[in-house]
DNA sequence: ATACCGCAAACTTTCGAAAATTCGTTTACA
DNA sequence: TGTAAACGAATTTTCGAAAGTTTGCGGTAT
């Protein structure tokens, strides 16, 4: 592949210690495509945020067509809009977003952590230990935390929830399951100072429950899990009930 | 997904005398997807099918910009799939496939006929009388119908399916449905020669329970619509249970 | 002061060509 | 005869610039 030979260009490419993590997918298209989306989903690119080719085509080091696909990409995964003339944004957050989704993601997430657990094989266990492990080394980031710690967190972060539902046998409930987690992430960060301590030990029972193959008690933790946080996201996020408009503001000035 | 919120499509721009209502979607790229996109759901881009550059940008006359991105977006939409580089194709179709994705079908559109129904107002009724009213006045495709006929079908049974939901007041329900359905859509050309009389008093049952507001009996309508439908093709369709893999052949031969 | 029109700057959209890569066939060599 | 290297054609991928829109500003008339 390309861009294994290719070395000068690309931001940081040091920090994915994941081995078996980077499987050649698509060439320049889909790396740009990763790193916006890890941008939004760390809100390094705020919520309604305008996405102006001049800064992106700086950002990334690439072209406007590139730049063009991976956004079009973004906007049918909903973390991107998109209107007529006037360029592209980063999708809006809201509480009524919020709710809508968490309320899905309980559906799906037990519909498909139910099925794994009963497909569920020797690898599959390992994979969800030797993942919680690498989870558990972290503490969970505060809002303060330099980016690069976010991302690994949410790396691992993600990669634990995967490995739960890895053996699920529905590849469209894993597909919605993986799109709407992505979406909850980013509300994740604005609940994560009062969460610390309370979220580390619900990681720790659900790998239990899952291992223990007790499907009723995983399912009960992880609809938990989600409600709560939604639950905590409304009462004490203030901003969250604003559609939060105004964060797109000047930086020339 | 801007296609939910747009009821009446379709690329004829003249008898819109609203001066708001029609914001011009996007320009030509959309027109590309649109286009794209129907010919896959309407076979006439048919599974695993190599989509080449040449042949697109003759076909739809375009440049390869637009494609690229229209792809992308199809791509996400699981319409199309592309690796390496090696280029696009278009999505594969399989028995697995279509009860995986017809299993999910049954909860999302019960889950959303249920939200309308309770949320259903006067001009939602009227869509559904009307929408019902245009599908009614065409007879169901054949496989040999010429391909304008299977794309009015196709359009006028997506707008009647989408007034039914309308009003359900779950954004990401609506939005994953509505690709489920489009997937979908995809196979029902494949048992369309049997399902001739049965579906047209399907639909009209369906229009009376949801217009007499009866949750049960909708919900109960839908599930079946969808359970008959895929286990029909699973008996009668005997090229489903392959994958299809040799619809890409040589044609200078 | 306000509303309106037009001009200029900024930005988005679209295109075609250059660069890179894959695929198929031929050719060289054991 | 079989394997591998190599060349050529076909195709994909990437890029930068031209064309087309929107936005913002300033001037003019009401």
């Amino acid at each position: 592949m390309a861009k294994i030979l290719k070395m000068p260009d690309a931001p940081d490419r040091s920090a994915t210690t994941a081995p078996q993590d980077v499987l050649r997918e698509d060439a320049a298209t889909f790396d740009v495509l990763r790193q916006m989306r890890e941008d939004i989903l760390c809100c390094v690119l705020k919520p309604n945020e305008r996405l102006r080719f001049g800064e992106l085509r700086q950002r990334y080091d690439t072209s406007v067509g590139t730049l063009r696909e991976a956004l079009s990409h973004l906007v049918s995964e909903g973390l991107a809009r998109t209107e007529a003339g006037r360029g592209f944004t980063v999708a809006p957050i809201s509480l009524a977003d919020f709710l809508d989704l968490s309320e899905l993601r309980v559906y799906l997430e037990t519909r498909t952590l139910a099925d794994a657990i009963r497909n569920g094989t020797d690898t599959w266990e390992a994979e969800i230990v030797s993942s919680y492990f690498l989870l558990n080394k972290l503490a969970a980031p505060r809002q303060d935390d330099p980016v690069s710690v976010k991302r690994e967190w949410r790396k691992r972060h993600k990669r634990y929830h995967d490995s739960l539902v890895a053996t699920c046998t529905s590849p469209w409930s894993l597909h919605f399951r993986s799109e709407l987690f992505d979406q909850a992430q980013r509300y994740h960060w604005l609940t994560m100072i009062h969460a610390r301590s309370r979220r580390r030990n619900e990681h720790l029972d659900l790998r239990d429950a899952v291992l223990a193959r007790d499907v009723d008690t995983a399912c009960g933790l992880i609809e938990a899990h989600i409600r709560t946080t939604v639950e905590q996201a409304a009462s004490e996020v203030p901003g969250l009930t604003l559609d939060m408009a105004r964060t797109t503001k000047r930086r020339k000035a």
